[in-house]
DNA sequence: CATGGGATTGACT
DNA sequence: GTCAATCCCATGC
């Protein structure tokens, strides 16, 4: 990405993201899903303040934040803001489109729609793992490119973040418009 | 040092 | 709809 890409708003950044491309290890994958976390509000692992764990949070922007979830599954994060700051884009979903087959490998399944549906899956499809955590997203090994031009126009549309207990009415969710290949649908205004 | 809580997923009822 | 799997680390004694 541009040099300043990631130095703005996470929820610039978090907007921005959606259609920008993921690669890793000759597989990769159009965003389609994302989240925002800040370090003002308590759903962000930086609420607590610097410590071990959020080093990389505050750390320089444009690098990945990686963290196990629930024991289990590795999370894809890319750091926001100046360094100092402790905001975070969470990557949610992508859609897939290189490297089909390793993908399917590494997770087991044959259906593109269920390979990278969700946050812990994507991360394994690509086999992104926890050594992963401060690697530069710009230069790789897990790298993410500016969206190709069939994604430049892509409507974006916000809602409530996922799997949380805190802050939960921050419409800090961001989905391609439409897309199949979301975690979750988008929540419909009743 | 012990405890507890997850930014999840898949299997099962 | 329920629930277990299972790792990391912040917190509190």
């Amino acid at each position: 990405m541009r040099p300043g890409f990631y130095a703005r708003p996470v929820l610039e950044v978090a907007r921005d993201l959606v259609g920008c491309v993921v690669e890793h290890a000759g597989c990769a994958g159009v965003i389609v899903e994302t989240e925002a976390y800040h370090d003002s509000e308590p759903a962000c692992h930086a609420f607590v303040g610097l410590t071990g764990r959020t080093a990389t949070l505050f750390g320089p922007p444009g690098r990945a934040y990686v963290y196990r979830s629930y024991g289990i599954h590795a999370l894809l994060n890319a750091v926001c803001e100046p360094e100092g700051m402790g905001a975070a884009v969470l990557i949610r979903a992508l859609e897939p489109v290189r490297g089909l087959e390793s993908m399917r490998a590494r997770r087991g399944v044959e259906q593109i729609r269920n390979l990278c549906s969700g946050p812990g899956k994507l991360t394994e499809a690509l086999g992104i793992e926890l050594v992963h955590n401060g690697g530069d997203l710009t230069h790789g090994p897990v790298r993410i490119t500016p969206r190709p031009r069939a994604w430049r126009g892509v409507e974006v549309s916000a809602d409530t973040r996922i799997g949380i207990s805190k802050a939960v009415e921050l419409p800090w969710r961001f989905c391609a418009t439409g897309s199949r290949f979301l975690s979750r649908p988008v929540q419909v205004a009743v």
